[in-house]
DNA sequence: CCAAAAGTGTTAAAACTACACCCATGA
DNA sequence: TCATGGGTGTAGTTTTAACACTTTTGG
């Protein structure tokens, strides 16, 4: 197709951090990257966006090509352009992050004849182009936004017990929470739902499950209730 | 040159928001298109990133060619990338949003022998392409950034009184704030030097004049402050 | 019966809200 | 002298922070 534009046109790609949690970590997934540059070193899953799609479509689609994962929530971070941000030539990304909960999605530990892994945040190995930098921008933004969104429930499993959603917090903001303020808390809000059902083989004493009602908070939102933690 | 990645490409814009405050209003910039598509309509000041220089700086160079407006205070908000955004053909935009205080700035009205004018924002006619999605997301993240970073400052004079902060964020928020509460509660964050200095030309009793202390600030926020109205 | 985590209340301090008057100044 | 906005304090209420023991359950 002839450009009507005629400017030179950057390349535009998407990358993904992908994030979860294990027992005691916030992990991301990355991806071993096997063709130059930076071949053999560890790079956020991504891509070239495609003529056809939109940058959210593009983000999904390489998301489940490269890791498997499929519907999870994913949510634009920030786009990235300097100059020499790709040595071959210029490449512009829109950065994306994503929240799983490894017990509800099947995550091909590796795919595409690539090695994909999960990291701990705090034992990263450097990786490739600038996503070093992409991701302190996606660790910033979830340590912002968990506070005043009821984001972090996609990174749990849709029936969870209290101290779960606890420690989901401590282990994202890197700080402890006092359980019966913790608990005060968000009971006040009003915004879980209380199952009738209790953890299973668990070794002690079952909590009771609760499930994240998001119509609710919908409607409080829209009467101007603000999360809060 | 040809390219490294044989993918088509999406052309790459960038689109400004810029925000002032009149004595009552907040306003922001537009630009009567005078080509087509939607000549005639108004639109966001914006324009084609270059290969040679980086999205801020995209923005910056349009920001200044279309309205003469420099060294202002801009941030990335959003990139839009909806397959049929411009109807001639992919268009990729990233947009951004910047805070002027009219008293400090000498704005071109008129430029590129185009017509620019400033717009209360409540009182927008319907803009070109998608610019009414991206004007929406700009006043969502003003409202909700001006409350917990100290972005206000930039829509005022360096030199300013306490009513005209109130005022600002009494115009931001829409909605009336207390006088003695909100004096207390800014200034118990100890962020505003307190001048010597006081309002000239006013009709009645003048106020005593403040300066936002950025280097105050930043240091209180290395040491856990968090700025929040 | 022991280990482990669940579950639960109170108190003191701090922050927030609502509210009204006198003062200084220039016209 | 009047109109305009500047500047100030308090009391009631709500929110937050700190803190420890008993209960339940499975092994």
């Amino acid at each position: 197709m002839a450009h009507e534009y005629e400017y030179a046109r950057a390349a535009l790609t998407v990358d993904i951090v992908v994030f979860a949690l294990d027992e005691n970590d916030l992990q991301v997934m990355l991806i071993e990257r096997d063709l130059d540059p930076f071949a053999g070193q560890w790079a956020l899953p991504g891509g070239f966006v495609h003529e056809t799609e939109t940058l959210d479509s593009a983000a999904r689609r390489e998301l489940e090509e490269e890791t498997g994962l499929k519907e999870i929530f994913l949510e634009q971070l920030y786009t990235f352009g300097a100059m020499d941000r790709d040595p071959r030539e210029r490449v512009v990304t829109v950065a994306y992050f994503a929240l799983v909960n490894l017990e509800g999605h099947d995550v091909r530990a590796s795919t595409d004849a690539r090695n994909a892994a999960w990291f701990s945040v705090d034992e990263l190995p450097s990786l490739a182009f600038d996503h070093d930098t992409i991701m302190d921008a996606a660790l910033e933004r979830l340590r912002g936004k968990v506070r005043y969104q009821p984001i972090g429930f996609e990174l749990l499993p849709s029936k969870f017990a209290l101290r779960e959603l606890q420690h989901m917090y401590e282990v994202i903001l890197d700080r402890k929470l006092d359980k019966r303020n913790f608990r005060k808390k968000i009971l006040s809000m009003d915004i879980l739902i209380e199952l009738d059902e209790i953890e299973k083989d668990v070794a002690h004493r079952a909590a009771k499950l609760y499930r994240f009602d998001k119509n609710k908070y919908d409607r409080k939102t829209r009467k101007g209730f603000n999360f809060e933690l």
